[in-house]
DNA sequence: AAACATTTGTCCGTATGTATA
DNA sequence: ATATACATACGGACAAATGTT
């Protein structure tokens, strides 16, 4: 059997890159707990690197905000406050809502069936109660929209933002209901008759929704 | 004479942040021009510093889209394209428009005050036609309204979109004109009307329509 | 093709500044 | 309050990778 050539990343993955992602998984799925002090010297040894990729890593981990850099002092893990999904969901909704708009213009038949074919997974996904994958998969189905939509600004901005939603959901155990099911389904039909006014608006209501969902599951 | 304490800024201004402001400030202006390519040993010697703030500040720039690294390669300065300009506002829009919807519970005098005083100096400045002046003080009175919005993510966003928007104009000469001193006087009429969906609207129309109008400045 | 020059990515030592006893 | 321990910010050197002759 002849050795898969990996075509898609014939570029060598940095130290940095490694340690980024390591560390950003770590903190979403809180293996790093809020506001835990991160030692550069331990990360270093943790994950097999010196400390300039450790410290590269940190810094873009600031940006996003999910560490919090204290220059002299410390460098910790930030806070997860259920409110913050207040400050985070609407400019997610209003984005996730423009994208929307944007893509119609571009629609065509390979878009409309990757959504249709995502939804279904979703669907099959909830049905099971595999809330985990069907976090995932409701992602993946709002990716395929930003993709399409073809902006990197918005790309950019969206992935930060789902990000720290990923890992509010994660540290209070969120779990996506069948409502989500026939939200995209209305997607997917406003976007195949063109109608960039509702998509929009129901993009947004969809994403803001999400708030009342939130806390609605407050514990019990 | 006693020594004036330095009160504002006690913490120790970082190189790395230095380096950071200087050369955004020069890729935005054009003293770093498009597609430059970067040494970080020129740079470190030109500003005095190592190399090592010298790449913190690459990277961060990197991830706000002013530089590009091409990994054991290249680190060059991004293109600016005026087409960037339709990737752009959109999604400047949807967020400034997003804001003032925010910022009409927390309204009060002070605010209003300040968004009118702003616009009194942005049309003092066209009058006079220092259209330098007026691009500042038209960054500045949208940003009185992302400060009430008070929401870190939408902020940061801004930030990030308008430093692109300003190189665009700083490359292209473009000014701005009497038509903004009336959107921003609408905009002030509707926050104190508390009319959240007509703010909304007026401010995603304001901004979107400086596309046509950077067009329409096309070189004459 | 192979050795060279250049530049980047990484490592680690040191000084400055912070917190704790 | 002084001194001690320690973490961070920065500097400088080495190594790996690129492209060049």
């Amino acid at each position: 059997m002849p050795v898969p050539i990996n075509h898609a990343k014939p570029i060598r993955i940095s130290a940095k890159e490694n340690a980024f992602n390591q560390l950003q998984q770590w903190i979403i799925d809180g293996t790093l707990r809020p506001e835990e002090k991160l030692n550069d010297t331990e990360l270093a040894e943790a994950l097999g690197v010196s400390r300039t990729p450790i410290r590269e890593s940190l810094q873009l981990l600031e940006v996003q905000g999910f560490v919090e850099m204290f220059p002299g002092k410390a460098t910790q893990v930030t806070k997860v406050k259920k409110e913050d999904i207040i400050d985070l969901l609407p400019p997610l909704a209003a984005l996730q809502a423009l994208a929307a708009e944007l893509v119609v213009p571009n629609l065509n038949e390979h878009i409309i069936r990757n959504l249709e074919d995502m939804n279904e997974r979703f669907s099959q996904a909830i049905q099971i109660e595999n809330y985990f994958a069907a976090l995932k998969l409701d992602e993946d189905f709002h990716q395929i929209i930003i993709d399409a939509a073809n902006n990197p600004y918005i790309t950019a901005m969206v992935a930060t933002l789902q990000a720290h939603v990923r890992r509010l959901f994660y540290h209070n155990s969120i779990v996506l209901t069948t409502h989500s099911i026939e939200d995209h389904a209305k997607i997917i039909k406003h976007l195949k008759n063109h109608d960039t006014t509702l998509v929009s608006k129901i993009m947004r209501d969809n994403w803001l929704n999400a708030i009342e969902e939130f806390y609605s599951r407050e514990r019990e």
